[in-house]
DNA sequence: CAAATAGTGTCTCTAAGACAATATCAC
DNA sequence: GTGATATTGTCTTAGAGACACTATTTG
């Protein structure tokens, strides 16, 4: 068909406005802390990586790792680049979380952003840690329901805290969707990608979907219980959790040592049998 | 800060390369037919929503409803414009299957679509039908999983039928996505987009998530029973299915009437009680 | 031994699936 | 009554949650 080819050289994309499009991308870790107590086991916490931002719109403040959408690229792997250029770790995990597209979202014009989740594990981020002087920052994460049914983000770096107050907008299937009554100091629409972003990661942390990309390939099942527990603010008995776990995971014939106790099995993952 | 402002004065979009952004609608309901048979019930069948083009490229091929994004909505407010210009009903509920942004999913240039999933009720369609001479039709659909572990994902209407070939790319959380292997005679990626869509609905039929979007407001629970197999291609037994949906439904007054057999109480859904 | 975590056994209760039985209409 | 669908009852089994108990290391 000349026809078809006529008709496409034709074409010019400019009859239409656009937007520019970009990714933002929220990364998840499972950060352990060392509690201080000498053989006591480490607390682990939620943590997310923000970037203080150098130049205009929102100069100064906290913003999620992202970036232009180029022509020959996906969107996915367009936020794989962002997360690699900011951490230089390849991400476990990358889930889109959805298009945000309020027409004013961004003061610089029509851009709208997909968002992401992404899960490294605090391994592969010690290895590559101090190699940037960026200003990237991993910030503890906690996000619980008032009792007023708003939600309060509350995300913590060394003296900085970023405290966001939001509400429900619409929740549809593990996914809910909130409205910014104070963004924190959070750049652009931020806070409201990042509460989307944790009830789609949670959502997906209880039927252990995502779990397995915090740890290292070997993990004790105490270690993946503190994942779990860590991300949905729960707490679980070892023995229910070990029977409904025992299924995706295999033995090793590894242990772990000098913990100053019984030292655990080491598990993998299995792999998925259908 | 007018620091800022003068930032913003100068920023110019045109020195990043932008996509055209487009809305891409897998618009579904559940049509019962009649099984011809003088008091028997009627079947039903998903099906979904197919333009035929008029124009280049893919002339004369079905394609999704969809439509360029305006500068003034969001991505979700243009595919309800979309639907509703194309069928003249607001559909129920309406839910974004990814975007999609393959370099060169469209021969006219870098276009990259957004995905939704709307249900609409077969009644709300009927009230509508007639009114436009436009070129869409409902197509049967028909999605399986093969032996060799392909997807077959057939689409009729009338003596029409579109018949694409799709294997598993990757699945996470209720979402699977696909390669196409044949577009059966479907424009663009829009069989990936359909089989994508697809395996959304089904994941949230499975918790009762949007089946009753395809029905009026009052419905018999064979009815509402009915949707849940027609989607998922499976069959339970009433009693079970009964209790199950018990807390997501009220009575009401009324029963059907002329079935030529026991009448059928009709419920309502409940309101969510938290 | 003490402190701490690792790991197992089992009781109860609830929910899911299967199946049987009864109810009510149009004709 | 017959044929069809509507609706309820209950048996069995699988899984979730709670709890008690045993095991193994370091200091």
């Amino acid at each position: 068909m000349s026809d078809e080819k006529d008709f496409l050289s034709a074409y010019r994309q400019d009859d239409y406005p656009r937007p520019s499009v970009t990714a933002d991308i929220v990364v998840f870790m499972v950060r352990a802390e060392d509690s201080g107590n000498y053989r006591r086991d480490s607390r682990t916490k939620l943590s997310l990586l923000l970037i203080r931002r150098g130049g205009h719109p929102f100069k100064d403040c906290w913003a999620l790792p992202g970036g232009f959408l180029n022509p020959d690229e996906t969107i996915e792997q367009c936020a794989l680049r962002e997360v690699q250029e900011e951490t230089a770790v390849k991400p476990a995990s990358l889930l889109s979380v959805g298009l945000f597209s309020e027409p004013n979202r961004d003061p610089r014009g029509w851009i709208i952003s997909n968002a992401f989740v992404s899960i490294i594990s605090e391994e592969k981020v010690r290895q590559q840690s101090g190699d940037d002087a960026s200003d990237a920052e991993w910030f503890d994460v906690d996000f619980t329901q008032e009792d007023d049914g708003g939600y309060m983000l509350t995300l913590t770096y060394r003296d900085v805290t970023l405290r966001a107050v939001l509400t429900e907008e619409s929740s549809s299937f593990g996914r809910t969707s909130f409205l910014i009554k104070d963004s924190g100091g959070l750049a652009f629409d931020h806070a409201r990608i990042i509460a989307t972003a944790l009830t789609v990661l949670r959502s997906g942390a209880k039927e252990f979907e995502y779990i397995f990309d915090f740890l290292p390939e070997t993990f004790t099942l105490t270690q993946l219980q503190n994942v779990q527990e860590t991300i949905m603010n729960i707490s679980v008995l070892p023995a229910n959790f070990r029977r409904k776990i025992a299924p995706l995971v295999e033995q090793t014939d590894l242990f772990t040592q000098g913990a100053g106790h019984r030292p655990a099995k080491l598990y993998r993952r299995k792999k998925e049998t259908k």
